[in-house]
DNA sequence: ATGCCTCCCCGAGGGAGA
């Protein structure tokens, strides 16, 4: 079973590239962030004139969330549990039936910029709260794979310049601390896994010839729990994407499972 | 490198992103 992530950031504007990548990559299920679009107004032909089921979980302009998949998508869940006053559509989850079933979570977590302020105290709160699903997560035993822009760069060896971020939302030391303490509940991260090293990026900015200079982070991520670490077969980063026509600023992680 | 783009809203120009 291959799982795919993607911050697509627009799915209106993203139609052509996202469907081009489709017909390429051929994932099982795909999660997806930065929709940027209510639920009614999703383009939901990208997904279904391929055979795909699709599940959304929308916002007006900003944040939201999706999960499609080539089987059926079960009991689908939709916003990170821990605060019933939050509006932001980051969080959305369903049980995909292969020859395993595996728990796909697809999630949002917030920028956090500028650090510190009310929106760094926000990004904090939420990984506080994903912390703790993650632990609900685990006590299935199942597999679960949470898959997402994290909007966290864990190691200097994550960006092409490590000190530009220092003071960053996505680099602060409480930052990669938290997204450490999600990882040490006992979550592998699929990509160090398979491909460890520096330089392997899966966004750079629109601004100032990033992407020409590849002066790029790894901010988007797999983090899987031990019994879908025992399925892991491979994981990507789909980087050729970003030379497309009209790209996102991020692209595609992927991860094959024994499943 | 505290924003040189691009997205969204809409029908101008501001908010948001990372």
């Amino acid at each position: 079973m291959k799982i795919a992530s993607f911050n697509i950031n627009g799915i209106k504007a993203r139609a052509e590239a996202l469907g081009s990548w489709l017909d390429r990559a051929v994932p099982d299920v795909v999660v997806l962030q930065e929709i940027k679009s209510i639920d009614a107004a999703f383009p939901r032909d990208i997904f279904e004139s391929r055979g795909y089921n699709l599940e959304t979980h929308g916002q007006k302009s900003f944040n939201g969330v999706a999960i499609a998949a080539r089987l059926p998508l079960e009991d689908v869940s939709r916003g990170l549990p821990g605060d019933d006053s939050d509006e932001q559509a980051r969080w959305i989850e369903a049980t995909v039936v292969g020859t395993r079933a595996i728990r796909v979570c697809g999630l949002y977590l917030p920028n956090g910029n500028p650090a510190p302020g009310p929106k760094y105290d926000y990004k904090l709160a939420w990984m506080d709260r994903l912390h703790t699903h993650a632990q609900t997560l685990l006590q299935s035993e199942e597999p679960v794979v949470m898959a997402g822009d994290y909007n966290i760069i864990p190691q200097p060896q994550d960006a092409k310049r490590p000190d530009a971020w220092r003071e960053d939302a996505l680099f602060r030391p409480e930052s990669r601390a938290a997204f450490q303490r999600v990882v040490n509940l006992g979550f592998t991260d699929a990509l160090t896994v398979c491909r460890p090293g520096p330089g392997q990026f899966t966004f750079w900015d629109y601004q100032a010839g990033a992407w020409a200079r590849d002066d790029g982070i790894r901010i988007d991520h797999m983090l899987l729990s031990p019994q879908a670490a025992d399925l892991l077969q491979d994981c990507q980063i789909d980087k050729q994407e970003r030379d497309m026509e009209r790209p996102s600023d991020h692209v595609p992680i992927w991860a094959t499972f024994d499943a």
